[in-house]
RNA sequence: CGGGGCGUAGCUUAGCCUGGUAGAGCGCCUGGUUUGGGACCAGGAGGUCAAAGGUUCGAAUCCUUUCGCCCCGACCA
């Protein structure tokens, strides 16, 4: 049982001007967090005790997974991380430690670097200690702050630059056991989301720079969400824009047949899609080829999309480049003979085709059949192009954007698209990491060969959980928390604390409620009865027990739930047993 | 990193355009009256106007630079 006057909650009136959308508000308002820096946040008190509360399911869920808990240190030797598999591409979001003590000298290269993510180190750590088989089908996991060097930090706790972070990790034997531990993993997000009271949906995503198999990531729907998921509520497909597919091209499709000789006309000064779209040319954009070159790991390659489609670049992780960028308008005009904007990769017309790693092709470009592009030549486009006859395509994959509405790939029903927060990501991944020579996680199998564990990796953004939770769940007066994530579950606000009857008949109700398995706070402050009503809301206590000289008087206290309209009386010596067994309903424990 | 915006008391902000020595509300302190949904009255404390440089008789205000923060884009749990 705490006591308001003991504890420390500063909630304030009005929101400080830093904060945008409201859960980020909220959190500032009810006392929850402060800002220390871009994206470095204190967690006072009643924030401590929701991050502790979702840190404890978070560690339920995964214990009952058969997950073990370790601690790995956050400040990691960088030699270690130079070893792994994507140093170049992980050190651009790490904080790097150059030197130590007031005579180190500041060195090139970082001595040590703050841990955004583990794997660079539980797999050497595992790996050394595993050699046999009979090891593996083995998760650890554990609950830490994290570090990254976010561009552009956001939103408060929802892309922080120091985070609390669950990060698990999976050395299985084969293959078949690690999708089997992937698929215990999720059942186990699962139940942590819904445990959190979150309304989610898991989707298939993108690996990113993780790299790997396949992935889920596990979606909070909000409007201030950074990413768009793509779903069917026929089907059940879900995915994140940066993966989703759409059954645009039906598997029977046939591609039309040539349609005549190809054309060159003039184009002075087009040099856009739209511009071929309007008249005098009138050529739709869904009957254009649209050409877009890309830099991978130095070597210039070309991406054919139909005019009226966006590319996804995360897409062209598929092509196994490690860096990729879009080419500048020299690189490509060296290569194609023209600037941006009359572009395309009909045979013979690039003029060094050598020098093109790839030419590859979204599929739905077979919708066109004969359609208009580049000609590689300013101020010139080409007609009567036909996809299959003429253009150069090595291969093709799916590289477009999927919109609202096209069909689902599988239930052939118009896909729709809604905003989401991260807060989960799982991994198969393979034995990217695990196979490494220097540092990885190998171990011996029954017929004696040496072989690479098959990893997974799981992640749950703990601190900014808490944010999506307050995100979902507020309304215009406040916080209104699940009971399984709230600081306390009763709040008894006591109108007269000088008054000793009150205080005891307070110090009765809460011992009560503790019994019904709930964490009390007694608001005896020395406020008006306003203040600790608002603040009660504010804060998002589930329940709220009033006791005050009127109800005294009367022989009764109030008992309101946070998600009630409002209050109900109370006999008193019916109170406890009232309260005791609201609670007990309640309490999904 | 590119684009936009903002830094005035713990918080929200007025003043800036058109230079003349900083004002309010909330919060805080004292006293009084109050006491069931963010009370009222009286008094009080609190600001090197982000920092540095410049223009000027005089700069919160104009100019330059730096720093910090917020928002939009690329990245992520």
């Amino acid at each position: 049982m705490h006591y308001w006057s003991k504890t420390y909650i500063p909630t304030l009136k009005e929101s400080p001007a830093e904060a945008e959308i409201e859960s980020h508000k909220l959190l500032l308002r009810a006392g929850l967090v402060r800002k220390v820096g871009a994206g470095l946040y204190a967690f006072l008190p009643l924030g401590k005790r929701v991050l502790e509360k979702v840190s404890q399911i978070c560690r339920e869920e995964m214990d009952a997974a058969g997950a073990i808990e370790l601690l790995m240190p956050a400040v990691l030797p960088a030699e270690q991380w130079k070893a792994g598999p994507r140093w170049n591409a992980v050190r651009e979001v790490m904080y790097s430690v150059s030197s130590a003590g007031a005579d180190s000298k500041p060195a090139d290269e970082p001595q040590y670097v703050l841990g955004p993510t583990h794997e660079e180190v539980i797999t050497p750590l595992i790996g050394s200690e595993i050699s046999s088989y009979r090891d593996l089908g083995k998760t650890f996991y554990q609950i830490q702050t994290k570090f990254r060097n976010e561009i552009r930090p956001r939103y408060g706790l929802m892309r922080a630059r120091e985070f609390v972070m669950k990060d698990g990790y999976s050395f299985d034997e084969n293959d078949e056991n690690a999708e089997a531990t992937y698929r215990q993993m999720a059942q186990a997000y699962d139940r942590f989301f819904a445990r959190c009271g979150l309304t989610f949906i898991s989707v298939e995503a993108d690996t990113g720079i993780m790299g790997g198999a396949f992935s889920h990531e596990y979606m909070v729907p909000a409007e201030v969400g950074d990413d768009d998921v793509v779903y069917c509520e026929e089907s059940g497909y879900a995915a994140n824009i940066e993966k989703a597919r759409s059954g645009l091209v039906p598997a029977d499709f046939s591609e039309a047949a040539p349609d005549g000789a190809i054309e060159e006309f003039e184009t002075p000064g087009v040099t856009t899609i739209k511009g071929l779209a309007a008249e005098p040319y009138g050529i739709k954009a869904e009957a254009q080829f649209k050409t877009l070159l890309y830099v991978g790991d130095g070597k210039l390659f070309a991406v054919v999309l139909r005019g009226c489609d966006d590319l996804q670049e995360a897409k062209l992780g598929l092509l196994g480049y490690e860096l990729v960028r879009p080419a500048t308008p020299e690189e490509i005009e060296s290569v194609m003979g023209a600037k941006p904007g009359s572009l395309g990769v009909v045979k013979d017309t690039i003029k060094a085709r050598e020098q093109l790693d790839g030419i590859y092709a979204d599929e739905s470009i077979r919708l066109v059949g004969n359609g208009a592009t580049g000609a590689n030549k300013d101020g010139f486009h080409l007609r009567n192009v036909n996809a299959r006859r003429d253009l150069d395509i090595d291969s093709y994959g799916d590289f477009r954007m999927a919109n609202a509405g096209e069909p689902c790939p599988q239930s052939g029903k118009p896909l729709k698209i809604v905003r989401a927060i991260e807060v989960g990501h799982i991994f198969k991944l393979g034995t990217k990491f695990s196979e490494s020579d220097s540092w990885g996680a190998t171990f011996t199998d029954s017929q004696k060969e040496t072989r690479p564990a098959v990893m997974g990796c799981y992640g749950i953004g703990v601190s900014r959980t808490v944010q999506a939770i307050i995100e979902q769940s507020r309304d215009s007066q406040g916080i209104k928390w699940p009971w399984n994530v709230a600081p306390y579950h009763v709040i008894i606000t006591v109108l007269d604390p000088d008054v000793e009857e009150a205080m005891s008949l307070a110090r009765k109700l809460g011992t009560a409620s503790e019994s019904a398995g709930a964490d009390v706070m007694i608001d005896d402050r020395d406020e008006r009865p306003g203040v600790k009503f608002k603040d009660a809301d504010l804060i998002g206590i589930p329940l709220r027990i009033t006791i005050g000289g009127r109800g005294l008087k009367e022989g009764v206290v109030e008992v309101k739930w946070r998600d009630e309209e409002s209050a109900r009386k109370v006999a008193i010596d019916e109170s406890e047993s009232v309260v005791v067994s609201e609670l007990r309903e309640r309490n999904p424990n």
